[in-house]
DNA sequence: TATATTAAGGATAAAATATGTCCCTAATTA
DNA sequence: TAATTAGGGACATATTTTATCCTTAATATA
């Protein structure tokens, strides 16, 4: 059970674009240079983002995406879930119910298994995790570990 | 991001052998029709609960399946990565140093980057879930939740 | 001893999903 | 008018999941 590696893209293109000044659109060309990925198949991640409203998307030169919302309304979870999806991560196919012993009316759909219970459980731990972190903690993270320099260089060749 | 089936066979079939006499093996085959799923290929993750330790298989007429150790001492994270594998959830590709304007000194690799960390936090709740939670404890709430009647003709159906 | 049963595991195949590319359209800017 | 761009549809390839088949060696029992 491993996500995608479009999570990964659009999580670091978020954290980009929450960077930069919110007046400026970025072309997704410009996010898979930066990033190192095939623009192509970013565009459908960073459609993904703009359905779930967490980016807005303009046409002609000097369009592209820009963040819109306030980073710190944003969490991982609406990101990972607007590329990946919201099934959860356990499938319950209710096996329990293919007991040959079983008649019909034990059948009964109204309750869940204590597996599917217990991994359903901690499904909702991961996602609470990425629901309680911002993407303004990410910024504000890489802020505080990447040089400066490193920071303004990389701005203004996204920006040029 | 979402488990194999086989996952909730295995879970299933550990519970099913916790439930029963620990001096008797029970063919894959027995297993397969109780929970109404594939012989061949749920042998594969009885296979993989063998060769983690979970459960032990014996050749020949009598032979089959049993658990190794005491429900208690089995976690629910031993029998997901049994069958799963133990790769995290995330797999972070270090997209950053993709970067066109670092120069390689600044590729260093002895950090993890915000977003993969947040990324593995999410993943180690999710484990620690999955760890704290034993196979005793399923099978509690099985005897709590499941009439007495139909435990015990599911088991005399498997064991005879 | 002979036979049936069974786990272990290799080989293969089909189905589903993830990854990646190509191309067309409409909107927008210059 | 021309260049640029998101939005999407169609398609292609790669990888993973699901499933089946077969061989081998071990074991119980008749």
């Amino acid at each position: 059970m491993i996500l995608g590696n479009q999570v990964e893209w659009a999580l670091h293109c978020m954290t980009t674009l929450a960077r930069l000044p919110r007046d400026r659109y970025i072309p997704t060309k410009v996010l898979a240079e930066f990033h190192g990925v095939p623009k192509e198949y970013l565009s459908k991640a960073m459609q993904a983002l703009a359905s779930a409203g967490l980016v807005d998307g303009t046409l002609g030169p000097k369009g592209g995406y820009r963040i819109a919302k306030e980073a710190n309304k944003i969490s991982l979870l609406e990101i990972v879930e607007a590329v990946e999806g919201k099934k959860k991560t356990f499938n319950c196919q209710e096996i329990r119910f293919n007991n040959p012993c079983l008649k019909k009316e034990h059948k009964k759909k109204d309750s869940v298994c204590s597996i599917a219970s217990a991994m359903f459980q901690a499904d909702e731990a991961w996602r609470l995790v990425l629901r309680t972190r911002k993407l303004s903690d990410i910024v504000q993270d890489v802020t505080d570990s990447v040089p400066e320099e490193i920071l303004k260089i990389s701005d203004d060749w996204i920006l040029s």
